[in-house]
RNA sequence: GCCCAGGUGGCGAAAUCGGUAGACGCAAGGGACUUAAAAUCCCUCGGCUUAUGCCGUGCCGGUUCGAGUCCGGCCCUGGGCACCA
């Protein structure tokens, strides 16, 4: 019979027509079975899929149908992160509304994620920016400003001039504004804050629960984002007047060396200071310019000014020079840094460039510190000296002595420090959800009760510059006061797009309830694999971390313990890259994925990129490697249509050559399934199966029934093992070998151990490391025969000539090594 | 600047524990089939020298019978750094 052409178009149709017919992948409200929660991180609708979207849900997908088939109940779902920055910009860009911008992505991209066969549960779709999603974010809002977890603080931002409007970090290109081009200015505005804070030791202390399922780079990056130090806050008294400067130190035992402080240049006593100097006030002038990013804080050249006050040392009353340094982070402690330029590299560059006055006070042998031939800071350890009654002391245990001597003045004590920052999440953005709180003149700050929830954002508007229209909107701001009734101002301010995404997990387990969430968030929960991209391993992650003990925390999910993680096992997959950086909408290097998919149908493509790297790691695009895949799949699609329909039966009796085969069969199936489980080795999986394809492909037609029947297994075997990557064709092929039954919710096959068993081991054979030769021993062979065997034979005989042979390492199955000399 | 990864043939990569370096695929070259092309099938494919040899996993050094894998020190590339998502 003459084999039909391989069209993956209509075939793929047919299979998700059927699939959308028989709800095959619509999970229960409830588990019943033993759960499996697989999600891959919902997207930006930007309106094109991307190839980092394809290779994320790819992933997700697979491991989703082989949980299924691994019987296990699989709900996954699929939905929209809307609100954001993108859409304002395109809607500035082609005088749109960005409600109808996104919501026309939002169809588009739809389309694009169906067309490519995943197995997800439709019917709990949904997208962040429809009331009945951030109406919820808004309650919880004013459930945590009531718990005090919500408030408000004083916050620098980057400031457009020209454009009079707040910049996100990335509109701001070489220190200017991206649209006006205009100087950056810092500015600081009242904002919101959720005081994540609170939560650092449990942050921090959930991460060893974790140690399991996340990658351990991602666990490191989140520690060292948290940052606990341990260490000493210090007050060093001002020499005129009252107050104190407080600072925090990890070094108290250096507190002797201190020579100088140093002050954020928005520290209040710099600000002060600058009154009466107007080349301080430059300084600071100069200081306010620049994004406020870290990373460009942290780059640009140290420079500070003194503020012309000093301090006293806390322990010896020597007064000490005040200065402000542009490094110094407000945000940070308490905004001050004593400096130590003998045992800090940093304040040691900033002393000699400022010529201030370094004092050594630890030192150790071989070290020289202290003096004009020091050249750079020490900041190991070591023993005092300098250091008055301290003298001698190693520098560990002078840390405690120290700060119990600063602490018996009333001038500090042990703390510990995070670097983790109270969480932000104030935008003064139009496109996200409104924060639910309203200005009264007489009561202050004042929450939306909850009988007004949710605070709707209008969506009529036409954007002509990137100011907020809800500003100039009075429909919108007008609003009388819920506690006096006075007239007052509606809240302008929108919510961080990362408050949508830190509990959209939970929404999915129940997208119609008629509140944040009921019971069967708990009965899901937790995810029990999470897919995306290393880019999240700190922010998204930590703030849904968060979020979920937040929720935990109100009550909406059981404080038992086993809910407190969101994501039980994490992937963090590679980036796709091209032409060596990650492909991206802002960078506008972007492959579109829907030419692939057009071309070759979703089985190539989802084969193709699963095949090309393992998931965890980068992987670079290219063109050519496509057509592979495809050449695989019109290969396997060959073989089962040449092969026929229903395989007969395993006869008793198989000849050495069947054995063999099925060797190689079961054999495979014990390397997916080891590559699949908890591994998720794709592309070694992927090997597996081409390794047997190309096997069993060498199978003549004419081939006696034993064989015949072993190929029979095989292709069956072959085709339950590649329906998690290319489900399209194998629901297909499925049915031409014979079954009745949905490939997506058949049975994984499992490696026969009596089919594994081999006779005979063939050893690597080393002299001193380097490979001589090879030898077949029976299985079991024992030791002493072996040695014996080997050094018997004639080739080894002759490279061991006028060789004395001092050792035999032996390891079993593998190989043997003479060592001689 | 700080934090986290990665570096193996022309290319993507493979190698549970320290035990045969390069599975599987791409590209390339050769051949079969064909009037021809496409498709398909077969063979070769790290380097040097053409050997039963030597070298080879970013660089330098160390541990070991044995190192891609472990240790120390570098170099390069990528990601994150709190208002891109």
């Amino acid at each position: 019979m003459e084999t039909p052409a391989y069209s993956p178009q209509e075939l793929e149709a047919a299979v998700q027509q059927r699939w959308h017919d028989q709800q095959t992948f619509k999970a229960a409200a409830t588990p019943s079975g033993e759960k499996f929660y697989a999600l891959a991180m919902f997207p930006y609708p930007s309106g094109q899929l991307h190839m980092g979207h394809v290779r994320n849900y790819s992933i997700a997908d697979a491991i989703a149908r082989y949980q299924r088939m691994r019987g296990k109940e699989v709900m996954q779902p699929m939905g929209w992160d809307a609100f954001g920055l993108p859409a304002e910009n395109a809607a500035l860009k082609h005088g749109l509304a960005p409600a109808q911008w996104t919501m026309d992505n939002i169809a588009h991209m739809r389309g694009q994620l169906q067309r490519l066969g995943l197995s997800y549960d439709w019917s709990r779709e949904f997208a962040t920016c429809t009331p009945d999603y951030y109406r919820w974010e808004q309650w919880l809002f004013v459930k945590l400003w009531e718990k005090g977890l919500v408030y408000q603080k004083l916050s620098t931002v980057n400031w457009d001039p020209v454009d009079q409007t707040v910049l996100a970090n990335e509109q701001v290109v070489d220190g200017c504004g991206w649209r006006s081009g205009a100087p950056v200015e810092h500015k600081e505005i009242v904002q919101y804050f959720l005081r994540i804070t609170a939560y650092a030791e449990e942050l921090l202390s959930g991460l060893d629960t974790l140690s399991e399922g996340w990658p351990e780079q991602v666990l490191t990056m989140q520690r060292n984002w948290i940052g606990r130090s341990e260490g000493a806050e210090i007050h060093f008294p001002l020499a005129a007047g009252d107050g104190v400067i407080k600072v925090f130190t990890t070094r108290p035992d250096t507190l002797m060396g201190a020579t100088y402080l140093a002050v954020a240049p928005e520290h209040p006593l710099a600000v002060q200071a600058a009154e009466n100097s107007a080349e301080l006030a430059a300084f600071l002038e100069r200081c306010r310019h620049g994004s406020v990013s870290e990373a460009s804080i942290e780059t640009q050249e140290k420079e500070g000014h003194p503020l012309g006050l000093n301090v006293r040392h806390p322990l010896t009353g020597v007064e000490l020079p005040v200065w402000t340094a542009n490094f110094v982070l407000m945000g940070y402690g308490e905004g001050a840094v004593m400096s130590v330029p003998a045992h800090d590299q940093r304040d040691f560059e900033f002393a000699h460039k400022y010529g201030l006055p370094v004092r050594a006070v630890i030192q150790t042998e071989g070290i020289v510190t202290g003096g004009e031939a020091m050249t750079e800071a020490y900041t190991g350890s070591g023993t005092l000296f300098n250091s008055g009654t301290f003298d001698g002391l190693a520098n560990e245990e002078a840390k405690s002595r120290i700060t119990a001597a600063v602490a018996a003045k009333g001038l500090g004590r042990k703390t510990v420090n995070f670097r983790l920052r109270d969480w932000g999440i104030s935008r003064q953005r139009y496109w996200g959800t409104p924060i639910p709180m309203i200005h009264c003149p007489h009561c202050g700050v004042v929450p939306v009760p909850e009988r007004d929830l949710p605070v709707i954002l209008p969506t009529h508007y036409q954007l002509k510059d990137p100011r907020s229209p809800l500003l100039d909107d009075p429909e919108f701001t007008q609003v009388a006061c819920p506690q006096c009734g006075a007239a007052a101002r509606r809240e302008t301010d929108t919510m961080d797009t990362f408050v949508e995404s830190s509990w959209y997990y939970a929404r999915f387990a129940c997208p119609d309830a008629g509140q944040m969430l009921d019971q069967r968030a708990a009965d899901w929960l937790p995810v029990d694999q999470y897919v995306g991209g290393v880019e999240h391993a700190v922010l998204h992650l930590l703030y849904a971390r968060f979020f979920n003990r937040l929720l935990r925390d109100v009550g909406l999910l059981p404080a038992d313990g086993a809910h407190d993680e969101p994501f039980r096992h994490l992937l963090t997959q590679g980036m796709v890259l091209k032409d060596g950086s990650k492909m991206s909408k802002s960078k506008g290097n972007t492959v579109d994925p829907q030419g692939l998919i057009d071309r070759y149908g979703a089985d190539t493509a989802r084969l193709f990129i699963l095949f090309a790297a393992p998931p965890e790691q980068h992987l670079e695009w290219s063109d050519s490697a496509v057509e592979g895949a495809y050449r695989f799949l019109n290969r396997f699609w060959r073989l089962v249509h040449e092969y026929g329909a229903t395989p007969p039966a395993l006869p008793a009796d198989l000849s050495a050559e069947a054995v063999d085969l099925r060797r190689a069969v079961h054999q495979c199936i014990d390397r997916v399934s080891r590559n699949m489980d908890g591994r998720y080795h794709f592309n070694v999986a992927i090997a597996a199966i081409m390794e047997l394809t190309n096997s069993l492909m060498k199978v003549p037609a004419d081939a006696p029934a034993d064989l015949r029947a072993v190929l029979g297994e095989g292709l069956r075997a072959l085709t339950l093992l590649l329906a998690p990557f290319a489900p399209h064709i194998a629901e297909v092929l499925w049915g031409k070998l014979g079954q009745n039954s949905v490939i997506s919710h058949a049975s994984w096959p499992v490696a026969d151990a009596g089919a594994l068993r081999c006779d005979t081991v063939t050893l690597v054979i080393q002299i001193n490391g380097k490979l001589r030769e090879r030898m077949d021993f029976p299985a079991d062979a024992d030791h002493a025969s072996v040695e014996q065997t080997v050094l018997a034979h004639p080739a080894m005989q002759h490279h061991l000539e006028g060789k004395t042979v001092r050792k035999v390492i032996i390891v079993p199955g593998r190989l043997v090594n003479v060592v001689a000399g």
